[in-house]
DNA sequence: TTAAATGCAAACGCTTTGCAATTGA
DNA sequence: TCAATTGCAAAGCGTTTGCATTTAA
């Protein structure tokens, strides 16, 4: 089921301000923050507000429809939210994000539960460190 | 060695705002914000102002005798560096942290390495969750 | 004596908000 | 028709910066 779909049916309405922006995220190479999601948008609907795409980002965020990953420097980035999940290795060299299976979290999240009785949530992981380009590069 | 003798050794000023600053951040219960760190200096030194205490903190972090965690919500919090390494799980229910051996790391950090060629950073990792208490108390 | 550090004020980047006007259902 | 949504402008938060003044060494 698609965005507009998932909207419709919880009784949001299908403004033309968040379709554009549905379909946006949607051609995104993966990562956009809400500042280039706005000026794509602007692009083609030039009296569109940069609060309106805050609150359509919060909206889908809340549905489940978008995820935020947050860096830890620069604005936070947003994606479609997909099945498969994936998390995000970035580099502090290059500023690459290499995506991770969630498999390599199994482990993690199992020894967490084990030892600390917490219930990690990894969906929005991001991993600082170098990737095997910018380590290769300049060992 | 303490932080007084590393800023000294290595040319850098004694001045009386670093040297309430490393206190506060030497008594402070862990983790504590700039913001926070300003309110204690001010009632001590009332003159003292808040860039002093990022531009400390920031000498502080580069000399590596503080680090900072950033949670993804609030203000990044620092903390004295201590030998040995933890790590932080930040309970979304009731903010509480609990630290984490870096141990449960290291199988992590394994697999990133050979599967991805990817070097992670973990020493500032946060990962968000659910404690023990918040997950039996409204399971 | 002088480079390093401070205080101040202003700006920064990203995000949120109140409110009146507009619009999808 | 009317609550939901928008645009606008302003403010918010946390942090950084330029610059003149002060100060540790």
């Amino acid at each position: 089921m698609g965005c507009q779909e998932v909207l419709h049916k919880k009784g949001h309405r299908l403004t033309p301000q968040r379709m554009l922006i549905i379909e946006i995220l949607h051609n995104a190479d993966k990562h956009i923050s809400a500042e280039e999601i706005y000026e794509q948008l602007r692009s083609r609907y030039p009296y569109a507000n940069i609060s309106t795409v805050y609150r359509t980002l919060e909206l889908l965020k809340k549905l489940g429809l978008v995820s935020e990953i947050d860096v830890g420097e620069g604005p936070v980035r947003y994606h479609v939210a997909e099945k498969g999940r994936h998390h995000h290795l970035v580099c502090s060299g290059c500023g690459k994000m290499v995506e991770m299976e969630e498999s390599a979290l199994h482990e993690l999240k199992h020894v967490l539960l084990r030892d600390y009785g917490f219930d990690a949530d990894l969906k929005h992981l991001a991993i600082l460190g170098r990737c095997r380009e910018c380590r290769a590069g300049q060992k």
